[in-house]
DNA sequence: AAGTGGTCTAGACCACATT
DNA sequence: ATGTGGTCTAGACCACTTC
């Protein structure tokens, strides 16, 4: 190998990436063996193995001895798992969620939502507020944008039946995500969509979601303080349980 | 290799995180390197190789080529790096840490203390409470509780000079974090160490840090919400920023 | 010059799953 | 029987650091 050269089986994990990212392998298809990759790429057994086993320590494929590597299932294990799932989080804990639909409609990009995107102003997003309600109890007004031309179909979804997140991780995994939580106290919208008391503050996540290297969608997830908390596990350097952050019920809601 | 057999590599790894642990090889110290361990424990350089390589990437040692494998330094990258070096975040800001000591008593777990920690009430623990300010202005109360046999000279630490959370990590590799984020009103203690206004709600972490294999300190971090936000960012199968969290000032601050 | 890590090869044995 | 992943070996070349 000549000086600054990309290992080969780097090259070899970047290869298969790109056919993940592109869509050309799709969750639970069958990714080359290890013996293919010697014949098709002409490495040695162990580079070949090196590059599988690192897509599986980051969670791109599975392997199972005796049967192949297949593509990670991005919807069951969602890779940036988070209040993206909150329908689930809420089905986990035995309760029932319904969501209703505030807005759902086409607009421009601007200000705060461009900048967080990265691209210019007027840009095509898609808008939708949604609020989650667990058996019926209100506990998040998602206010979501989307790359319209990532999501063109975004409006004819029923986000009532299907979580925005969900259906955007439909779409493509979403890889990278970037959060940022605030307590305050809400607006007077915010206050009433969730049915807060005066002076009950809220806890806001304002979180940008990549896929694909790109910056696809913006929201501001709100949630009453009274009733809500994030919990998030941080097992550094293990190896499947890379981060997690999940919402919560608090314990007096429980009672 | 018979059935069961722990792997070679896992072998040498789980051996010389041994001597991390006992405090045999600390910060810094020098790892066998894969020559040395191809002769002492009879492997190829391959397996040597393979061992110190997840090492590397479980953070446990750093290696430099030409010169050796080396013990990290656990104060430099905290393995749980978060709200925990919140002098070292403070200063990447180019701006001046200070911390006051409000209390620094031995006590006894007691209610959620003991339960966090898993251990019967009235196990010693060391209650520590540290007002941390920002260029003078009070940006987060740490109320901190640590079992005493974990860190017996905690009483005799001067933590206006380093942080709790130093100090634990110095201690030993702080590998596993659980925490908690609330949004709420303050009670009128910590309104007042915090000097923030009537009505302003607090971002309080909750969290629970283990260090070989059990949880060894608890703790409630307060923050103003007006001058304070939490920021994460997510990039899930990455290879070296694995969790990632990191308290920032409000852009309404900086101004 | 000697030692280090970084990579790669060509073979091997094993347990397991599928056919 | 064949293919798969899981592991291991013995050797090799390279770039880099230290002596």
């Amino acid at each position: 190998m000549s000086r600054t050269a990309i290992p080969r089986y780097q090259q070899l994990k970047d290869g298969i990436i790109e056919r993940i990212s592109s869509g050309e392998l799709r969750p639970g298809d069958r990714v080359p063996s290890e013996n293919e990759l010697v014949l098709a790429e002409s490495v040695s057994r162990m580079t070949a193995n090196r590059a599988l086993r690192e897509l599986t320590d980051e969670g791109y494929v599975e392997r199972v001895a005796g049967r192949g590597t297949f593509v990670s299932d991005f919807r069951a294990q969602s890779h940036v798992r988070e209040v993206q799932n909150i329908a689930e989080e809420i089905a986990a804990r035995g309760h029932r969620h319904t969501a209703d639909v505030i807005a759902r409609v086409q607009a421009e990009a601007r200000g705060e939502v461009a900048q967080a995107l990265h691209v210019d102003a007027g840009t095509p997003v898609f808008h939708v507020v949604v609020v989650h309600r667990e058996n019926g109890t209100p506990i998040q007004v998602e206010d979501r944008y989307v790359l319209a031309d990532f999501a063109p179909d975004t409006l004819a979804q029923d986000f009532a039946r299907q979580t925005p997140s969900a259906y955007l991780t439909s779409i493509m995994p979403l890889t990278e995500a970037e959060q940022v939580v605030r307590a305050r106290l809400p607006d007077r919208e915010i206050r009433q969509l969730l049915d807060m008391a005066d002076y009950e503050p809220e806890l806001v996540v304002i979180r940008r979601t990549w896929a694909n290297g790109r910056a696809v969608t913006f929201a501001r997830l709100h949630h009453p303080g009274n009733r809500y908390e994030l919990v998030g596990h941080h097992k550094p350097y293990a190896q499947h349980d890379a981060a997690r952050a999940d919402v919560v019920q608090l314990e007096s809601l429980k009672k």
